[in-house]
DNA sequence: GCGAAGAATTCTGAATTCAGAATACTATCA
DNA sequence: TGATAGTATTCTGAATTCAGAATTCTTCGC
């Protein structure tokens, strides 16, 4: 018997609530952040929404904007920069490790990651292609036996997920990563561990500069898809 | 003129307030966390304190323990050996980009924390020990360049902090930590990046031996300084 | 017409209240 | 005496309410 039904919190899903939004460019990027607002259009209180606001806030994926209360981060390219020289280690790390405990698990479900990682390409579903790709990295994490690499890129992701959104955009679309990705699921079976971290890094090292180069482009150009929904009803008076 | 006075919330009081207590072993491993005691003692209503919870458990020093609430994470051998895995590459990272960016401010404050670090081990006070380890890596991690090391590490000293304590109260004060501390700086101010990043992480292996095996002696004899603080107040009945 | 002072609106942080779920206790029956 | 069913307590998630602070709009004076 299933141990528990996890049941998400209404916080939880809030949070992913903005999170889409904010990864599929609603909220302009000079729009301020307000919470009636959100809680209307999500239909719950004001509550669970600032609960969700401080989570996202302590992610960095939103700023204070002093006195006129939250707004996106904007994606600076320094910034992904920063992050990817984070997530270059800790995937390193990840590999190197997975190499060292999860060779056979590797070898049993790595392919297969592989495999639908290329088909989400083919399908040229913007979704697909980033759910593939962390796939494929929370898949090495998860092979690493050590469950702080996940905890400690998570955050991260939901940025990077905006970024990558952004550059998929624009219809790069690098079929290559997965050539890479293949190269570091080899070494990791092999159990040849500084093969697979140093793979992994130079991995993360061009993905770097692919989306920072990119996000500098973009920037200027970031156009809010969704107004920013001022009130529909106005008070009969 | 200042910007802005940032006046602290009151969330983030109640986080520094909680934060405190755990690292000083307050609450027992076993001991769930109360919302209403917490705010009763601290004097405030539940509301920040939930929200303050909140973020400590996605920063990883509460987890759920499903069907009983909150309880502090477990400072168990394997997890603090998982902290240090992470620390590791992290630190080597920052000791790297030190050594690519930061070599003349290096060069320039550098001694000085490595003379405060000597004189805090002279004092064989515990505190200033720690506090003396936590600023000269944070240094590092300023010289880095990118912010992010030091946020995502952040947490994790928390955590540590209270390993530390329980490690360097059993009187293990290894003063060769400074000798590595020197190294890694030296290595800073060349500039040789290759040379600083394995430098730190062998020094951060080092560390998290001497630490995880502590720990798992310690384990067994953790002591719940406060008792769960039961309502003192009974109802008049 | 432009600028400044004041009032009104609006938004956020925090407190209080409400409802549901889980645990612990108690009593009864085998 | 042990186990199970029922009840009561307690704690958390969520909604609602309250108060303070900041911004913006309006009006008055120069």
């Amino acid at each position: 018997m299933r141990t528990l039904a996890p049941q998400q919190t209404l916080v939880d899903q809030v949070y992913e609530a903005i999170l889409s939004e904010i990864t599929e460019g609603g909220f302009g990027t000079d729009a301020r952040i307000i919470q009636e607002e959100i809680a209307q259009s999500l239909g719950v209180s004001r509550q669970p929404v600032q609960q969700a606001l401080l989570l996202l806030r302590s992610h960095g994926l939103l700023v204070d904007a002093p006195g006129r209360g939250l707004m996106v981060a904007p994606l600076a390219a320094e910034h992904v920069r920063n992050l990817y020289e984070v997530r270059g280690v800790l995937d390193g790390l990840a590999s190197a490790k997975a190499a060292e405990r999860g060779a056979d698990a590797a070898r049993r479900d790595g392919p297969g990651y592989i495999t639908r990682g290329r088909a989400a390409v083919k399908s040229r579903s913007l979704t697909r292609m980033i759910a593939a790709d962390m796939d494929f990295h929370f898949f090495l994490y998860g092979l690493s036996g050590n469950p702080l690499v996940a905890e400690v890129s998570g955050p991260h992701w939901s940025y990077l997920r905006r970024a990558m959104g952004e550059v998929l955009l624009r219809g790069e679309t690098p079929g290559d990563i997965w050539d890479q990705h293949e190269a570091i699921l080899e070494a990791v079976i092999r159990g040849d561990s500084a093969a697979a971290e140093s793979l992994a890094r130079a991995h993360i090292a061009d993905a770097s500069a692919v989306l920072s180069e990119r996000v500098a482009d973009a920037a200027p150009t970031e156009t809010p898809l969704l107004p920013p929904a001022r009130r529909s009803a106005r008070r009969t008076a």
